[in-house]
RNA sequence: GGCGCCGUGGCCGAGAGGUUAGGCAGAGGCCUGCAAAGCCUCGUACAGCGGUUCGAAUCCGCUCGGCGCCUCCA
C-alpha cells in the first residue's frame, strides 16, 4: 500500500499487514452546519480504515472535533459553548448519515484541556515557548525545521501587510494558549492565567494521546497544510515526538454551476446534499475523483454519479454470477488509494456480470445499492397494470405506467411479473 | 511576490515514452404490445509552441489558462 505524503512529496509504502496503522483525521471546528467540503476527508478516512482492515491491518482511526476556537466565539456570543455542543451534534448526525459508521475515537478539545496544558508547558520549560500577558507563543526561531512540512521558507513567512502582534518575539510565532477576553464566554485555568488554548495545539495533544507520540497517518484538508498542520508538527517535533509519518492532504471540494449558498459561500451542507441525493450517490461522487485532487461539486456531476448508481442498482437486480478476479480492485486501491480507478473496476465487474464481487465491492464505499420496497399503493397499480396487459388493454397498462412514473417509481416487466424501480 | 497543484474526446475521469481505461450524455440496432432494463455497434482525445527520442498525452523548456495556501477555511 502507497500514500502520497505531502511532508516527502512523494508516494510512500505503509507497514505491511497488520500494521497497526494509527490514523488522525483533522474534524471540524464545530460553529456551523458542516458542508459536503468538510466530508471529504471523514469519507476518505473511514473507506481507508474499513479497506485496511479488510487487508489485515489493525487500524485506529481518530477524528477530532475542535470546540474551542475563534470562530465559535465570534458565531455565538455568549453562548459559544451551546453553539458548540450543538453543532457537535448536527456532525454527528450528518456524518453518521452517510452510512459509514463512526471513527474509533472523537476526542474534543474541551475534553483534552489538562493534557494541553501539560503540553504548553513542557514546551516552555524546554525553551519552545514563552509568555506574555497571558498568552503563550510558540517561538518559531527555536525550532529550523519550521516550514518543512509545506515548502515555506522560515524567512520568507514574514507578511509585511499584517499588523504584527506587539507580545511576539517574531511575528511568525503562533499562539498555544490565549488569556481570556472579555467577549469570551468560556474559560480554563493555567499557570498562565485564565484563558483556552490556541488553535493548532488541540490536534498535537489529542493525536498523541490517542495514538503515542509517532503515528502512521495524519490527514486532512489541503488548505490545513499551512499554518494547521505546520504548527502541529513543530509542537511535536519540537518535544521530539516524531508525529505523524504520513501527511495525507485531500483537494477542495469546487462550488461550481448554480449559485447556491448566501452572501458570498455558495456551499451545499452535508445536510442538504443528503437530502437531495441520498448518501450513496454522494458517496460514489467522492469516488469519481482521487482524493487528492479538487473536484467539482455542481449538479452535472452530481447527476453523473446518480446515474451511475442507477446502473449498479440495475446490474445487481440481475441474476448475474460470473467470476471475476476480486484482487485486481485491491491492486488499484493500494496505489494510492486509487478510487476513480476502482470505480472502472466495477464497472467492469458490473459489465461482466460478475454481481458477488460487484456487491462487495460497493459494500466497501458504503455503498449498498440495495433497492427501496415500493410503497403498497405503487404496487397495486402495477398489479392492475399487469392485469390489464393479460386482457391486451395496453392503453389502459399505459395509463397505469404513467400513474405509477407520477409517484416516482418505475415499471419494468421482467420475466413472470414486473419490478418496481424509483426514478 | 513566495510555496505548490492542475489543464485528457460534449461532460466526469484513470493512465504516464510504443498496447482498448472506465463512466455519464448522445446516435443506430436487437429485444419489447409499447417501454424500461439488458445486449451489440459508433468517438482515435490528451491547452499551445518549441525541443529530446526511432517513437511523447506521458520527458525538458517556454507561453496561455484554472486552482490552493501564504496565521486561524476540511
Amino acid at each position: 500500500m502507497r500514500l502520497y505524503n505531502t511532508l516527502t512529496r512523494r508516494l510512500e509504502e505503509l507497514p505491511p499487514p497488520p500494521g497497526p496503522i494509527r490514523m488522525y483525521v483533522c474534524g471540524p471546528t464545530v460553529y456551523a452546519r458542516a458542508h459536503v467540503g468538510n466530508a471529504r476527508p471523514f469519507v476518505l478516512g473511514t473507506w481507508l480504515r474499513s479497506w485496511l482492515r479488510r487487508r489485515g491491518y489493525d487500524v485506529t482511526f481518530v477524528h477530532n472535533i475542535t470546540d474551542i476556537n475563534d470562530k465559535i466565539y465570534k458565531a455565538a456570543p455568549g453562548a459559544s459553548a451551546d453553539l458548540a455542543e450543538r453543532a457537535t451534534q448536527w456532525y454527528l448526525e450528518d456524518t453518521d448519515d452517510l452510512g459509514l459508521g463512526r471513527p474509533d475515537h472523537l476526542p474534543r478539545a474541551t475534553e483534552t484541556v489538562p493534557q494541553i496544558v501539560r503540553f504548553i508547558s513542557e514546551l516552555v520549560e524546554r525553551g519552545f515557548a514563552y509568555d506574555v500577558e497571558g498568552d503563550v507563543y510558540f517561538r518559531v526561531a527555536r525550532y529550523p525545521e519550521y516550514g518543512q512540512l509545506s515548502g515555506q521558507r522560515p524567512d520568507r513567512l514574514l507578511d509585511e501587510d499584517e499588523e504584527p502582534n506587539p507580545l511576539k518575539e517574531d511575528p511568525r510565532d503562533f499562539a498555544l494558549w490565549k488569556a481570556n477576553k472579555p467577549d469570551e464566554d468560556t474559560w480554563w485555568d493555567s499557570p498562565w492565567g485564565r484563558g483556552r488554548p490556541g488553535w493548532h495545539i488541540e490536534c498535537s495533544v489529542m493525536a498523541e494521546e490517542l495514538l503515542g507520540p509517532v503515528f502512521e497517518i495524519h490527514g486532512g484538508g489541503l488548505d490545513l497544510v499551512f499554518p494547521h498542520h505546520e504548527n502541529e508538527l513543530a509542537q511535536s517535533r519540537a518535544l521530539g515526538h516524531d508525529f505523524a509519518r504520513i501527511w495525507t492532504h485531500n483537494g477542495m471540494l469546487r462550488f461550481t454551476g448554480a449559485k447556491m449558498g448566501k452572501s458570498e459561500g455558495n456551499v451545499v451542507t452535508i445536510r442538504d446534499a443528503l437530502d437531495r441525493w441520498g448518501r450513496e450517490a454522494l458517496l460514489l461522487y467522492f469516488m469519481t475523483g482521487h482524493w487528492s485532487k479538487p473536484i467539482d461539486f455542481s449538479d452535472d456531476t452530481m447527476e453523473q454519479a446518480a446515474a451511475q448508481l442507477a446502473t449498479f442498482r440495475d446490474a445487481l437486480l440481475l441474476d448475474a454470477q460470473a467470476d471475476v478476479d476480486e484482487s485486481e480492485l485491491d491492486t488499484a486501491l493500494a496505489e494510492d488509494f486509487n478510487t476513480p480507478d476502482a470505480l472502472a473496476i466495477l464497472h467492469r465487474w458490473r459489465a461482466a456480470g460478475a454481481n458477488a464481487q460487484l456487491r462487495r465491492g460497493l459494500e466497501l464505499f458504503g455503498i449498498s445499492a440495495a433497492l427501496p420496497s415500493a410503497p403498497a399503493g405503487v404496487v397495486e397499480l402495477a398489479e392492475e397494470r399487469e392485469a390489464a396487459r393479460a386482457a391486451r388493454d395496453f392503453e389502459r397498462a399505459d395509463r397505469l405506467r404513467e400513474s405509477i412514473g407520477a409517484e416516482g417509481w418505475e415499471v419494468r416487466d421482467v420475466e413472470g411479473g414486473f419490478q418496481l424501480v424509483p426514478r
